[in-house]
DNA sequence: TCTTGACTTCAAGTGGGCTTGAACTTACAC
DNA sequence: GTGTAAGTTCAAGCCCACTTGAAGTCAAGA
């Protein structure tokens, strides 16, 4: 016999998660276990990588409750068809496109910074809120909680 | 003489962070704030971009801390020069570059659970840990926290 | 001048995501 | 068989990012 399940350190050692906290994830309902006659949890290797999952969702700024919401979508009792991972994978997808377009929006500001001239200006989108010698001028770029029409508005008066 | 300063109400309004969390930004010195003579707040236009810009990075997974600290690299008492920023940007774009691409994977990993025939396996990169007639097979894409290495041990036995 | 909404500080509370500790049980190498 | 590392539950605690509440002050229009 393949030795198939993993005890809980096992699990915590390979994905880095804390045994607590894979403990968690399950209270959550994110993932499953086995338990032995002992009362003791067993996991199946695919547990390794629906942790990594979590982990990798988690960082991006996902709540677990997303997460599981997504995971919940995978029907329980037999195995996912073609049309559930679909599914899963059309729900999430302008969720994962716009945080890749936000941190994207986040380094190229980063850069415009550099390149848009405004630091001959003396000011920049990024200012130091310290500078009071600053006035709002032309080539900025917007974030989210602004707009062009703020920055008329502003170039204005 | 044109309107130059923002109350706490009106930063909150146009940047959707609450004046509590303006106040708590400002606690942590990601922004900083003018006093009028009985002690109200008054803020820089260019308060809102710098709250935009905080509220995205935040959002999508990177602490105040890690935004303080980087926001932190621009001097204090002049204008931040092109080098200033030549540096922020350069220090956080593995970051964000990192962040992208966890996020990517992500996506391609859902996609690739439809398209990658393991559902004919019956099995799948994140299979429903309910499954108990599950074994591992080929096909697999990883994650962090699970390798190659992995996968080829545990298919190998 | 007065009223009222917006502001102030400070302390405590909330929700998410775990971790820690106590008290106890199980699994396994020797 | 036994020692010990690793497991169990449950409650409480911790850190982060704010929010709420109390008690009081300020700003500005009628």
């Amino acid at each position: 016999m393949i030795e198939r399940y993993l005890t809980i350190g096992e699990v915590a050692r390979r994905s880095g998660v804390a045994p607590s906290g894979l403990r968690y994830y399950e209270s959550l309902g994110l993932i499953s276990s086995q338990r032995t006659g002992g009362n003791q949890r067993r996991y199946e290797r695919t547990t390794l990588r629906r942790v990594g999952f979590i982990r990798t969702a988690s960082r991006v700024g996902l709540t677990l409750e997303e997460i599981g919401d997504a995971l919940a979508t995978l029907p329980e009792g037999r195995t996912p068809t073609a049309e559930d991972w679909a599914q899963l994978s059309r729900s999430w997808r302008p969720l994962l496109d716009a945080r890749i377009a936000a941190i994207e929006r986040l380094r190229d500001d980063l850069e415009g910074c550099i390149g848009c001239g405004c630091l001959s200006l003396e000011r920049c989108v990024l200012q130091n809120p310290a500078d009071r010698a600053a006035a709002l001028g032309p080539g900025a770029r917007y974030l989210e909680g602004d707009s062009p029409s703020d920055a008329a508005r502003a170039a204005g008066g």
